[in-house]
Parts: structure tokens; sequence; C-alpha cells
DNA sequence: CGCAGGTATCGAATCGATTCGAGCGGCGGG
DNA sequence: CCCGCCGCTCGAATCGATTCGATACCTGCG
């Protein structure tokens, strides 16, 4: 091996400064007191051998802290990130994460790897997106390892905190709207309900073996009201999933007045394969969506839809990690959903 | 202070299985000679004692590797990913990390808190996205502290390997084929060019005092075929940011026959606005793009753009931040766009 | 029967900091 | 003038693993 250049270590800055470590260390860390000009000598020594401060392994192993907070979803990133709704949830996390000082660990729960940096990173809590329970084996290893947990929308599970929504009340006002408004024959329009995303038509049996409990708790909310409702499972929550989805159903059932989106992209794919074949929304055909979502170009169709406090929901959860973490008494979240009336919905037509 | 729980170690383990600590840790690990019986009585102890794997901090601390690989990012996290490319790069970044056994931590580079995570993050690489120079005082702490450091499409700096795009050539050749098909009145919508991501038309000033790197080569591409095209600055890589710079540009100079917009988002935006006062694209007015974003929804127009590889540049990114921690050596990467021609470039109506 | 060679296990040093209690001057009050 | 307190500094233990070199045992061969 050639010449070690070997990064300093806090007892060589030390020694250079003519102090003993303790002095060092506090002179960094700023806990304790320390005199001034001895602060000065210890940070002048450390620039002398080019010091950038203290090694975080070394600090998280004697402190037990390592400053990471990690969030792990089921979806591959890229999936998640196309998501507005999970971007926007993180978007509240890193912000409530950053004041705090954390930083934040992205992890996917890939069935490849079974419990990939779960295992093995470095974290003081985790946030769990959406997950289902056959997360449960990733699951066990962290709460083993004492890191506290919180799930968002996910099923309950022992030693976690929840932060949850009312999808399916929040739904079933929306879906009481559209009764109001005179609709009959409504179709729903729905999230993925397993690790793999099939599409298709949703059976009963498929709805039995699923594990998504937010697409189930949405459509349980719709069926409240229409309980014969047929539904379509889309593959994502993505605009081209709820256009195809949305033809599917047409085709299958083509007295339907109204769609009910399961999410509001899945709702501007219903528009669109509406107006492909000729119907205009919302004359011909109604669609509620959920969600709220702050989607970037699309500003021709407001639509009527289930708004959430997402950003909220992805701070409630930071905050109770942060909490959790600061010893304090952790309760849960659970945070309502609130229907806004949009351009997209109206009396079906009159036959 | 309550009964402490306080997570069993690997002493403990050992102690319960009858082994000693080095054996265990070789159980755990894998590496090393042990009988396939003293394995399973170390497990079984660990079993019974719940003790969920050597714990992350400490082993960091010995080895000198903590499996995570951190992406800096200029942005909030929330406008990172309402971004296409960002996340598209991200994907391609996070899977070639996840299959080597690593973690992504993301950080940004926050004004407020200078060397916020960056400084007490444990990591074992960096990957810069798109930062200016202005992110110096963060990434000298990191080299400091011997971090390999990968910056895309950033500004070079000494000890950094650098992950680089064709952007002047590339956007070059898109306004060649602009002339060609006779246009001569050319405007630029620009990506921001600095970190208030302020709007409005592109001074002289202003473009000196720039630090974007990616913004000012697309720039330099398309004037070096039209020295005098005029530029207005998007507030970010929006559609409605596209929109908005675009009505300012034909508001200001209604001579122009066609668009170069500095990203695909801004050029649809560039549709809209185009559409919105009664141009006809591409007849009355030519767009021409930049990435080869692949966006949902968005079907109606096939922009005619510069198509970079995106993926491959977040995957050649990681690729080298994994081969530098290997030890191997980093050679620089540059990538090349091509110029995809779609439906919405023509020749200029003849008046 | 003795010894070389190999394998499974063990001891102990080490990674680089934080932190607690003790020590040591200097200053103010009695 | 002496004592006690306060503020700063120091030593040493500790966090929880990994890993290297040494040890003990066993096998097979001469």
């Amino acid at each position: 091996m050639p010449a070690e250049p070997s990064r300093p270590t806090l007892a060589a800055v030390a020694a250079r400064a003519g102090v003993s470590q303790s002095t060092a260390s506090l002179a960094f860390s700023g806990a304790g007191p320390v005199a001034e000009e001895t602060r000065d000598r210890v940070l002048a020594a450390a620039r002398e051998l080019d010091y950038g401060g203290p090694d975080p392994r070394a600090r998280s192993l004697r402190t037990g802290r390592s400053g990471i907070i990690a969030v792990v979803m089921e979806d591959r990133i890229l999936d998640a990130f196309r998501d507005p709704m999970a971007v926007a949830m993180l978007d509240g996390i890193a912000d409530e994460i950053g004041q705090a000082g954390y930083s934040l660990l992205l992890l996917t729960d890939s069935d490849d790897r079974p419990v990939g940096g779960l295992r093995d990173a470095p974290m003081d809590a985790a946030l769990l997106l959406g997950c289902s329970t056959d997360l449960e084996p990733s699951v066990r290893v962290l709460s083993q390892r004492q890191v506290p947990l919180i799930g968002v929308e996910a099923a309950p599970r022992e030693g976690m905190h929840r932060v949850d929504l009312d999808n399916r009340s929040g739904m079933r006002r929306g879906a009481e709207y559209l009764r109001e408004l005179g609709h009959e024959r409504v179709g729903v329009v729905m999230l993925p309900i397993d690790r793999a995303r099939s599409r298709g038509a949703l059976t009963p049996e498929r709805l039995a073996a699923s594990e998504a409990e937010t697409a189930r708790e949405r459509l349980a909310g719709a069926r409240d009201v229409f309980p014969d409702a047929p539904a379509e499972v889309g593959g994502g929550s993505l605009i081209d999933e709820g256009h195809r989805a949305t033809a599917a159903l047409l085709d299958a059932h083509p007295e339907l007045t109204a769609i009910i989106a399961q999410s509001d992209l899945l709702g501007l794919g219903a528009i669109q394969a509406a107006e492909e074949r000729g119907l205009v929304v919302p004359e011909d055909l109604s669609v509620l969506a959920f969600d709220g979502a702050r989607i970037d170009g699309l500003s021709i169709h407001r639509l009527t839809t289930l708004v959430q406090p997402i950003v909220e929901k992805g701070r409630a959860a930071a905050r109770m990690a942060l909490a959790a973490l600061a010893g304090e008494p952790v309760s849960d979240a659970s945070f309502e959903s609130e229907l806004r009336i949009g351009t997209t919905t109206a009396p079906p037509r009159t036959s």
C-alpha cells in the first residue's frame, strides 16, 4: 500500500493543540465550558492538519445516534417519485426532518434483497409509507433494533406508531355527493392492490387477497354508497393507468354516468379516456377523484376531489419520529380529507 | 430511568452460545471458517435474546464503511422531484447502488444550515447533481473527509470525478435543425440560472453572474446558431414556468417563429402558451426542447427534443462511486444527446 | 509414533469519538 | 489570610463490533 494519508483524528488535533482529547472534543461540539483561547487553538490545529470535524461513524457509535431517519417505500424509487402524492409527502417529511438536523435515507423494500438496507443501514427511526403486511420481516428487524417505527396508512402493527387518513369515510362523502347529483351507475378505478400491480377487473377473490389498505378503504367508502359499483384495478397511480382502466370500465359498463377514481392521476386518466370516446366531462361522465394533488401543467379541468393534507401527513409522521427520538410520548395522528368540488362533476344527463 | 431493555450485544450472544465474541462475529458475517454446529448455536442464542444482528454503527466504525451513498441536490426535495429528469436519474442511481448493497441518502444543500447533513452524515461517497460552484464549502468538507466525489454536470473541481453531457453541441445541433427548416427568429426559454430562481428576460449581466453550467451551455449552443436569440429565464423546469416564460417572450418578440426550450417541461409549457394565443404548433410556432423525458399523460404532441441518456447518466455516476470505493481507477464519463424529431417542429409559415 | 498442515476457535487490539467524574487554579467572601 | 466555589481541563472508560495473529486440536503421512 502506498503512502497513507489517512484522515487525521481528533487525537492528532488535540496533540497538536497541546490539549487533551476531551477538551478538543468539547471545543468542536460546543458542549461544556471551553476557554475561548483554547478553542481557537484547537480549531487552528484542526485547520493546519486539514481535519474536517469528528468522524460521524465514531460519533454515532458513541452517542447512539446517527442523525438519519429512513423512509421505507415498497415501490421502486422511480415509481414512487412519479406519484405526486409520494413526492409531496416526502417533501413534508424532508422539511421537518431537515429542520431538526436529520438527514433522509431512502430505502425500498425490494423483493430481491429482502432486508437489504433495512438491516444494515444506520438509522434512528423509520417511516414506512403505505406499506403492506408483507413488509413484516423487514419491519421485524427494525423493531428488534429498537428503532422507532411510524407507519403512514400502513396496516397496524404492534409497536408501530401510525398516521392515518379517513380514506373510507372521505370517499363515502364523495360518493354521497355523486348520488345527490343523481348518479346511480358508478364505476371505480382503483389503485393497485397487490405487489405485482396486476391490472384488470376487480373480483371478490382479488379483493380478499389484497394487502393494500388504502385502496381497500377507498373502495369500501365508495361501495358504502354504491354497493354494486364495478371496479377496475390500475397498474399504478398514473394518468395512463387511469386512462386504460377507465376505458376498460366503460367498455364493460357503458351505462356508467360517473367514475370514482382513487387518485387524482387516475382521475385525469379517466377524463382523457372519456374525451377520447367523445364523452364530455362532466355532462356525459362525472369524475370524482381523491388526493387534491397539485399537478403541474394540467389546468383545463379542476378535478372534483377529496383533498387530503398530504404535506401535513408527512410532517406529522416526521414529527412523531422526532418526538419518539426525544423520548417524548407519541400519539397516533389521523387526518381528514375534504371534498373539493371542481368542474368534473355534474348531474347525469337525463336520458 | 425505568428498566433498561437495551438491545443485546454480540458479546451477550457469544456468551450465551458459549463461544468467543470473534467466533460469534464470524458466524454472523460469514467471513472466515465456522463449524456449522457452532454457527447454529450462535444463531439460536441470538434468537433467544432477540438479537437483530450487529449494530451498523459499530460495524461502520470498525470497517470504515457505512453502506451509504449520498446524493446531494441544491433544490428542495419537492422541487427536485417535480423534475422528471432528476427522478429518472435518481432511479438509475438507486438501481445501481442498491444492486451493490448500498443505500441512498438524500441531502440538499440548503442555505439555512450550510453544511447540515453534509458534514455530519455518514457516507462512503457522494454524488453531486448539477451543483454550482457555490456548493464549494459543503464540498470541501467532504473532500477533507476523503469521501469520493462524483459531480454530474457540475462545475469542475479538483479531486472530483465527473459525468458530463454535450449540452452545448447537442443544443447546437438542434438549433441547426431549426435553421435548416428555415427559422431565423428564435427565442430561448431557459432553466433557472441562479439560486433564487429569478424569472425574467436574460441580460448579459445576469448571464455573467450565473452559476448554472447546464443552462449556460445549452444557451451557448443555441446562440452558436442564432447569436442574437432573445432569452427568457424560467423559475424552474416546470410546465407552468415554460408557459409563463414563453408568453413573456412572445409578447416582447412577436416575430419569433420558433422557441428553443431548455427542457421538455419548459417546452410543453411553450406549447401551452402558444396554443393559448391561438398559434398552432408547429405551423405557427416550432418548439424544440431538451431531455427526452418520459412524461406521463401527455400524448398529444411528440416533442422534437434532444434525448439524453438520463438513466444511464445516473447509472454511470453510481458506478463511478462504486468503483472509487472498490479502489479501482475511475475515469470521467461523458454522454451525448441525440436529436429526436417529433411533431412540434416544421418550417416557418412563409409570410 | 512424530510431525507437517490445516481448520475451528479464541484473545486482544483497534476503529474515533463522547462523557463523566476528578483535579486544579483563581477569585471572592468571611 | 484561609476556605469554598466555580470554571476550565484532563484521564480513562465506553460504545459494539471486526480482525489479525496465536493457539489448540485433528488428520494424514512418513
